[in-house]
RNA sequence: GGUCUCGUAGCUCAGUUGGAUAGAGCAACAGCCUUCUAAGCUGUGGGUCGUGGGUUCGACUCCCGCCGGGAUCACCA
């Protein structure tokens, strides 16, 4: 049992003894003691005067004494102002970390029995154009989550649904007719997705200077943007993949199939992968069925034209299009297919959409929608919504080109990571592979790291010109210290030191070594709330603070040149300890760590 | 306009379900390598937590108003 259950059932007990009064000791608030205090776990006595009836000082002093009675665990405690600072026994500390010496895989859970499936849906990219920063923060998110998710014994579905079809992509196929004069990714040395990208932009520069030109024949806006010869010749080719035209739909594939070449590698660079792939040219039609028969029920109104609609203006929403008045579908048409084809295709516990704040109106909107439609496990579906990445100058823009590329960014972070690693001469021993795999795990770790410390919820700006860093609170850092306790652990080995399975329980510790302790204790907890909250930045916050500490305490002691033998013996044990949990902790981040570097 | 969000040091971000004197990194300045990797460590300066109320023994945290930024409210996805 952990410490801080005991305390809190003790302390419950305390309050029956001393005030004749039965409280539940879940609702008691242990907390972690601030720095500047003696102690390790402090309570707070405010909530119990009304009970107790006297001073929090008092009150807080009594509590005290009754668990230094009760608790062979705490070895003292302090009372400050209403705080009561207890001090947990170096013995505890010790045994805990002989504990945890033992198992293979501390801080995760068990899979458990339960056959359910949670599905994480991710990245979900169109294929017109290749993958920028903003997917780059969409698949890390989407992928470490499902690790944490896995972590707390989940049983977990990773998929991927391609939007493959539609007018984008038409428009992209577009221009490669008119001005590609056949060039595919071979002829041109161009990476697939690239190309296709290229020739997006090229129809919407185009575009814009027919619209501007109608403008000047005195077109209004909107008219010229509806009757400019592109777009329409653009829609007659989405007809016409619609009709299944042969010629329409080997350009399609053809295009398609070098967009998927580029992101296969684009993916495999950043280390991210999908248990099944899904495509919307196979799902687009689903959900026309359940739609015509949630107007049969009359959940859903049709209108005069024939478009079917729901009504969401009870719940804050306004009117919501499902099908288009000439039978084709929308989006959230599709979107409600999806979902109810994945709850027939798995046993699932819970389906979440890793997708952008932006749209987060459709999300809701689709939950309702499903809800109303009589599916009750709609309230099983979870809009993982992160916020924009964005640029010193606003929101990234693909159409506009105003994007920071995935793959160029990733070769720029492992020309950096090289740079900085031979200026340092860090790697000169070792084979020149060798080498490039760590600059390709540093690059990726910078970058990794600087995406996923953020608060998955929230906004976050990237300056391209502030290049990632790579010293302070960074992904390198925390590479950095795993390196350094493997040199040490490499160092002992050479000595013939022997890192004991296991330490006497009487050693002596320092205050840094107990704080290093309380850090590794506190990582399963970590573990279970990040995948409470879908937050892997709460497990990168929580190992930079550990790789903090342990500097702090490899400058300020010496371990191999500790004389004490049980010292030296138990320093050992926690620096393995701590690159464990720095090795699993960066694990689910999707951040390799190196030996050296 | 409706709905939803965000506002913490010059910059980028933390801040557990309300708890003690609000923390890191970067940037600036000053130190520390004959000692287990200096991608490190130590120190200095830097804040009216947007703002005004309210609830509470206690508010960065909860509630309301206001100011400012963003998203969304498409027969686009």
């Amino acid at each position: 049992m952990n410490i801080e259950n005991i305390i809190r059932d003790k302390i419950a007990e305390a309050i029956q003894n001393l005030y004749q009064h039965t409280i539940d000791s879940i609702s008691v608030q242990v907390a972690k003691t601030k720095k500047e205090f003696e102690g390790d776990f402090t309570v707070v006595a405010f909530p119990f005067l009304k009970i107790s009836k006297k001073t929090p000082e008092q009150t807080a002093g009594e509590i005290g004494e009754y668990l230094i009675g009760n608790i062979k665990e705490i070895s003292r405690y302090n009372v400050i102002k209403g705080f009561l600072n207890i001090v947990v026994s170096n013995g505890y500390w010790l045994t805990f970390i002989n504990e945890i010496n033992a198992v293979t895989d501390y801080g995760y859970n068990k899979p458990g029995k339960n056959k359910k499936q949670i599905v994480v849906e991710y990245s979900s990219p169109n294929t017109n154009k290749p993958l920028h920063l903003g997917h780059i923060r969409n698949n890390l998110l989407g992928w470490s989550v499902a690790e944490i998710l896995k972590a707390n014994g989940k049983n977990v579905v990773k998929v991927n649904l391609v939007n493959d079809r539609g007018i984008h992509i038409c428009k992209s196929m577009l221009a490669w007719q008119k001005w590609g004069n056949g060039a595919t990714p071979q002829s041109t040395g161009t990476k697939g997705d690239k190309l296709v990208g290229d020739f997006y932009v090229k129809f919407d520069n185009e575009y814009k200077s027919e619209i501007g030109n109608l403008i000047s024949k005195g077109f209004s806006e909107d008219d010229a943007k509806k009757n400019a010869s592109l777009i329409i010749a653009t829609q007659e080719l989405l007809k016409k993949w619609e009709a299944g035209d042969d010629e329409v739909r080997d350009i399609w594939k053809m295009m398609n199939g070098w967009v998927y070449k580029g992101f296969d590698e684009t993916y495999k660079k950043m280390g991210v992968d999908f248990d099944r792939t899904y495509y919307e040219s196979d799902t687009y039609q689903l959900g026309k069925a359940i739609v015509l028969e949630g107007l049969k029920k009359g959940i859903l109104q049709k209108k005069d034209d024939g478009s079917a609609w729901i009504d969401l203006t009870q719940d804050g929403l306004d009117e919501k299009l499902l099908l288009r008045a000439d039978g084709t579908s929308v989006y959230m048409t599709q979107d409600i297919g999806t979902a109810v084809q994945r709850f027939n295709e798995f046993n699932i516990d819970k389906h979440i959409y890793v997708v952008g704040n932006e749209q987060n109106y459709h999300f809701h909107a689709l939950s309702l929608v499903l809800n109303k439609l009589g599916y009750n496990w709609s309230k099983d579906l979870y809009h993982l919504s992160y916020g924009m990445v964005e640029l010193p100058e606003g929101r990234m823009k693909s159409r506009e080109g105003a994007v920071v590329d995935a793959d160029d960014l990733i070769d720029e972070m492992i020309l950096t990571a090289r740079e900085i690693s031979k200026e340092l001469g860090k790697l000169d021993g070792v084979t020149a592979e060798e080498a490039e795999k760590t600059y390709k795990m540093i690059a990726l770790g910078a970058l990794k790291y600087f995406i996923l410390k953020v608060d998955p919820k929230k906004n976050m700006l990237f300056d391209p010109k502030e290049s990632i860093d790579f010293n302070g609170n960074t992904g390198p850092f925390i590479q950095y210290t795993y390196a350094r306790i493997c040199s040490v652990l490499r160092k002992a080995k050479e000595q013939n030191i022997v890192v004991p399975s296991s330490i006497d329980t009487e050693t002596i510790l320092n205050g840094k070594e107990i704080e290093i302790l309380k850090l590794i204790y506190e990582f399963p907890s970590v573990v279970k709330e990040a995948g409470k909250e879908y937050s892997p930045a709460l497990i990168a916050n929580f190992v930079y603070e550990l790789t903090k500490e342990y500097n702090q305490f490899y400058h300020d002691f010496s371990i191999l040149k500790e004389e004490n033998p049980k010292i030296r013996d138990f320093r050992l044990i926690l620096s393995k300890t701590a690159s464990r949990v720095i090795k699993s902790a960066m694990g689910l981040l999707g951040i390799e760590v190196p030996e050296k570097m």
